[in-house]
This record gives structure tokens, C-alpha cells and sequence, in this order.
DNA sequence: GACCAGGTCCTTG
DNA sequence: CAAGGACATGGT
């Protein structure tokens, strides 16, 4: 007899909370985590922090000058990240939305999360884990991030729903408390670095949660 | 050289 | 709707 998907989704914070206790993540101004969230799509964060060092060494990392410089310059500085390209145009899509609909991100600190979630779903290039990363990490807004980590470890304590319903079981679960989000979401990726990549998938203890 | 990384969009069946 | 491919560099 298995717990249910909201008991073992307590159990796992508390056991990772424990396990890595508070861990400062994407701490930065809200453009600039705002950029790191479209660049740290489908690659590693260190390659990310290269590539916003590069935009600040070059005065682009804020979303007026990547609205107005062209792509080929972005790509430059971006390249190390990957998808360089199509990272460049997200970018630019995003700096362009962002700068025409609210002119500043301090006007967008002052909506409501529904709003801009919308918003930012709108821009060609920003799907959901985006989008919430955005809410969570750069407007402290208690938006559950789930990416394919969290994915994997549901799977593993035999939670088999797909993101949409993960995100609705984790906002449920947790207060509504943004720096708690934070938390929860940094164990979730911690964790599965270190025990759930595919090819030891097996070292993840947190299959016992399974009943 | 093979495999994978904190996704998203587009195309097919 | 699910599954598969494209996008691309860099680390192990």
C-alpha cells in the first residue's frame, strides 16, 4: 500500500531539504535572470554564467540592449550555451515583448502572477518551465518549476502524472511561499545531478518511498 | 567517439 | 494527442 502522490511529494522535500540544506540559487537582478532562464535551456549552468559573464563584459546583458543590438552579436556571446542561434531570436523575442508591453521590469514586478504567466508564455521561444522560472526566480512569485528531473524522480516514487498535474500537486503541497519554490525545485535538480542521470538511474535511493 | 545537459517548437502518424 | 526530430556547444 503506497502513500499518496501529496504525502510522498512532503516526504521528498523534507528528506532533500535535510539532505542539502539551503542552496542560493539564480540570485540577480530579474533581467538578468530573466536572460539566464532562456540560455540554461537544455544545457548546464555553468556553461550559462560564461555566457551572462560575456553579455555583461559587453554591456548586453539587459533586455534594452539585447532589443536593440543585432542577433549575430548575441550569438557570440552566447555561444558557449548551445542553441545559439535560436536562443539569440528567443531573446530578442522576449526583450521585445517585455520592452513594448511594460517598458520596464519593475511595471511587471507590480502584476499578478496569471498575467505575466500568460505573457510570457506568449513569447515564441518560452514554454512553461521558463515561464515559471521567470515567475519564481526572478519575481518571487510561489510557481512551481517542474523540468524533466523533477519528471524523472516523480517516476521514480511512482508519481506518473505528466508536468501540468505535477505543477498542481507541488503548489499544493508547498506553502505559498516563493523562497520555498526556490528551494524545493534547487533539492529536486541537486538531487538527480547527482544520483538520476540516465545511465545510474539505479543509485536513486528514493524508490523505496514506493511502498 | 558516444552520450548527455535545469526545453521548445514543428512535423507526423 | 503521442512520438520523433531539429536546434549546437562543451564536458565526461
Amino acid at each position: 500500500m503506497s502513500a499518496s502522490s501529496s504525502a510522498k511529494i512532503a516526504l521528498i522535500t523534507r528528506v532533500l531539504g535535510t539532505k542539502y540544506g539551503r542552496i542560493d540559487w539564480w540570485r540577480g537582478p530579474p533581467e538578468e535572470v530573466m536572460i539566464g532562464a532562456i540560455l540554461t535551456q537544455q544545457t548546464r549552468w555553468e556553461h550559462v554564467n560564461k555566457a551572462l559573464t560575456e553579455l555583461k563584459r559587453r554591456g548586453l546583458c539587459s533586455l534594452r540592449a539585447i532589443d536593440e543590438v543585432d542577433s549575430v552579436t548575441i550569438e557570440s556571446a552566447i555561444r558557449c550555451t548551445g542553441f545559439y542561434r535560436i536562443k539569440a531570436q528567443r531573446l530578442k523575442s522576449l526583450a521585445s515583448h517585455v520592452n513594448s508591453v511594460y517598458g520596464d521590469t519593475n511595471i511587471m514586478a507590480e502584476k499578478p502572477t496569471h498575467h505575466l504567466r500568460e505573457c510570457l508564455m506568449g513569447v515564441h521561444g518560452i514554454g512553461a518551465e521558463t515561464a515559471d522560472s521567470i515567475l519564481c526566480y526572478a519575481f518571487q512569485r510561489p510557481c512551481f518549476v517542474i523540468d524533466a528531473y523533477t519528471e524523472r524522480i516523480c517516476r521514480c516514487i511512482g508519481i506518473t502524472e505528466k508536468r501540468q498535474a505535477l505543477k498542481t500537486l507541488f503548489e499544493k503541497v508547498l506553502p505559498g511561499d516563493a523562497a520555498v519554490h526556490q528551494q524545493v525545485h534547487a533539492h529536486i535538480v541537486e538531487y538527480a545531478k547527482e544520483f538520476c542521470a540516465k545511465k545510474r538511474c539505479g543509485e536513486c535511493t528514493l524508490a523505496s518511498l514506493n511502498g
